[in-house]
DNA sequence: CTTAGGTGATTGTATATGCATATTTTTTCA
DNA sequence: TGAAAAAATATGCATATACAATCACCTAAG
């Protein structure tokens, strides 16, 4: 029934795509957030990272990447305008082609004050997806096929 | 219970970010659409508006940002590259600010082109996403605050 | 009519994102 | 050991996105 042998009309494209419906509420919900944390300097992108380097103490590029099925160039670049506002140190490796990289004290102390603004925003979020969606995108993410694997 | 009075600790906001989920499976859908347009020329952004376009017949800028909750400027922009492949011609108007668009035939042919590409990506979105979270989705964006109200 | 606002769209600037490619370092293996 | 393959990052390039400011045009107030 959704898999119909004729060619979709721009109709059923319109009416249906997943791609818009998905992107049109990355727009939104990342406005929110975005919007909370911009007396602080920061956006909901960067504080992603923030995150999930404070989770992992000693962050690799490729693990975060991993993680956030994110592009290691994407991260790469965003690693680089953190450092450059203090938030985030690389520090030595034994391995020469390593970058790992932790939050400073600054950083960590920036994550801590942003928490009051991302809970306002996560609440306006949960407004609009409610509940059921917010659990299912976690099932969603968890369904995730693993990086790597051909098809 | 989604909103204790204590600020949020890290592990609550790592556990918990509605904008993680959405962003991460934002990369995630939007790539599968990407490579499924590669061949194409065409990413799945563009295919948004060619589609909202064509079911507007002529469009008007504000009027396709308020439907897909975009900014102007980021229309502008997209619209720009759009015309500069002969997608989209602007018509004219009584109105010398306006600057309403249409479909070419070459959008259009395009546009027809990408729809088995389309389909493709649409089921291997479904899987990951499942009919739940795609219908919730629909029914979040129908909730959505209209453009223009404060808070 | 003339100007003060308002409306619609574009431009300047910055970040985010990903593909293709390059660079550097480590591993592997002949 | 010495070169080829692999791995981890970084760079070049193009697009997407949004905020702030601007430009162009219309409209209403006087």
């Amino acid at each position: 029934m959704t898999t119909p042998k004729t060619k979709p009309s721009i109709d059923t494209i319109a009416a249906e795509c997943l791609a818009v419906r998905m992107r049109m509420l990355n727009r939104v919900v990342t406005n929110i957030y975005d919007d909370a944390l911009r007396p602080l300097g920061l956006k909901v992108s960067q504080m992603n990272i923030l995150v999930a380097t404070a989770k992992m103490g000693m962050a690799r590029p490729a693990e975060v990447c991993h993680r956030l099925h994110l592009d290691a160039s994407t991260l790469s670049r965003n690693v680089e305008r953190m450092k450059a506002r203090g938030w985030l140190e690389v520090v030595p490796d034994e391995d020469g082609r390593a970058q790992p990289f932790r939050l400073t004290a600054q950083g960590r102390k920036l994550l801590q004050k942003a928490a009051p603004a991302w809970q306002k925003a996560q609440r306006k979020a949960r407004a609009i997806l409610g509940d059921e969606i917010a659990e299912g995108l976690k099932d969603a993410i968890g369904r995730l096929p693993s990086e790597g694997l051909p098809e």
